[in-house]
Parts: C-alpha cells; sequence; structure tokens
DNA sequence: TGCCAGGCCGGGT
DNA sequence: ACCCGGCATGGC
C-alpha cells in the first residue's frame, strides 16, 4: 500500500537548482502575453517569439480583444519572425476565438474552472496540443501540471527512470506522482530541464559537468 | 553550410 | 498503430 517512491526527481530538482539557480519562467508581462507566447514557441527558438511578442507589443496588441479583432493577414505579418506564421497566425485565432467567445476574453474566467475542464478545452483546439496546453495552464493560468518537452523525455530515459518510448501522458503522470502538487515547483522544474537540455544534451549527451551525471545508471547514459 | 529550436497536424501505409 | 512530411524564421 504505501508504497516506497524514490526520490530521485526530486534529488535531480535540488541538484539543478543549485546549479543553475531559480529560472524565473515564463519570460512575459501578462499572462494573455505568456499564453501567445506558448503558441509563437512550438518548435522555435524563443529569441525569434521575442521579435513576434515585441510587435504585437508596439502595435498595442497584446490583449485578448484587440488581438481577435486584428485581421489573420496582419498578425501573420507581425508574427513572422517567430515562423510556422501562417500555421501560427491560424492557430492564435482558434485559441482566442475560445477565449474570447466562451469567456469573453478572460483568462480568469478560462482558468477558474476545474484543471481538467480547462485543459480539455484547450486540448479541443486545432493546434493546441499538451505541451502547449499545458504550457498555458502552468504559466499563465499557474495551475498544477506538468510541462513535458523533449528535454524532459531525453534527461528521464538516459537515467532510466522512464521508458525511451513513454508518451506525453506517461511522463507526466511519472513526474507528477513523485513530485508535490505545486504549480510553483512545476514551473521551476520544466524550466531546469530545459536549462539542462541546452547546455547538456544537445550536442554532448550528458558528459560529465552535467550536473545530473552522478545519477546515471552504471554504465552511463541509456541511448534510444 | 547545414542543422536545429521549449510542436502539432494530416496523410499514407 | 506507426512513420513521415509540411510548416518558416533566425542563430550557431
Amino acid at each position: 500500500m504505501s508504497q516506497e517512491r524514490s526520490p530521485q526527481l526530486q534529488q535531480a530538482f535540488e541538484r539543478l537548482l543549485t546549479r543553475f539557480g531559480p529560472q524565473r519562467w515564463w519570460p512575459g508581462d501578462s499572462p494573455f502575453e505568456v499564453m501567445v507566447g506558448a503558441v509563437l514557441v512550438q518548435n522555435t527558438s524563443w529569441k525569434n517569439v521575442e521579435r513576434a511578442l515585441d510587435n504585437l507589443r508596439d502595435a498595442g496588441l497584446l490583449a485578448p480583444r484587440e488581438l481577435y479583432d486584428l485581421p489573420q493577414a496582419e498578425l501573420e505579418e507581425l508574427i513572422r519572425p517567430a515562423g510556422y506564421y501562417r500555421v501560427k497566425a491560424r492557430r492564435l485565432r482558434n485559441l482566442l476565438a475560445v477565449l474570447c467567445e466562451r469567456h469573453g476574453g478572460s483568462l480568469d474566467a478560462m482558468f477558474s474552472q476545474d484543471l481538467a475542464d480547462a485543459r480539455a478545452e484547450l486540448l479541443a483546439i486545432h493546434g493546441i496540443g499538451p505541451e502547449t496546453a499545458d504550457a498555458i495552464l502552468l504559466y499563465a493560468g499557474k495551475l498544477p501540471t506538468f510541462v513535458v518537452d523533449s528535454y524532459t523525455h531525453r534527461v528521464l530515459a538516459r537515467h532510466g527512470w522512464i521508458g525511451f518510448e513513454a508518451d506525453y501522458h506517461q511522463l507526466q503522470e511519472r513526474i507528477e506522482e513523485e513530485l508535490p502538487r505545486d504549480a510553483a515547483l512545476y514551473n521551476e522544474y520544466h524550466a531546469l530541464f530545459v536549462a539542462v537540455g541546452k547546455q547538456f544534451c544537445r550536442k554532448v549527451p550528458l558528459c560529465a559537468e552535467c550536473p545530473l551525471a552522478e545519477m546515471l545508471p552504471p554504465g552511463g547514459p541509456l541511448e534510444e
């Protein structure tokens, strides 16, 4: 019954936090900006997203109604630096339609539902997948859902904490069952996974200087 | 120069 | 169920 839970993820969190310090994610001045950024950053570097957000901010469009009223062609031009600008304009408008037409443009209204309901609502939007939905819920809504990304997957799998074949849901369950259900912790931890991933998982996988190197299984990182 | 980045969708087998 | 291509810009 009281099954013993190994504290590996908690230990990894401590190490990453010690090494990298608080990440203060998500960059953005308002929850709405965070929400927009979550769509724009899909498979894209944050640097490019910043340009797009700057354009929107300079145009005074970082508000639900203002952005939703903008013609799609103009939206496309403004977010162009973020890449995939035609798809993303469509995806943003799909999201804005739900936000504006179902919740009167109020993020608070959208996030005051049960987490499961809010998540389902986001996932039903064309162009919003699990990672984008969770990023919006956690970073814009402060709701406790863990954001899984490719770095998270690699780190956990290479340490043997989960199989490489694990899908998004399995990873999320595995992580959430081992950590206290705490939005601030999830927030920091996801950002730390990205930090360690960028530095150590890109070219040289989990090299000796990786703060998690000592937690690797005997024989080193597992291969895919 | 080529490859990649904080995904997601649709079509083919 | 699986695999794969499309989507696009900017940085290294």
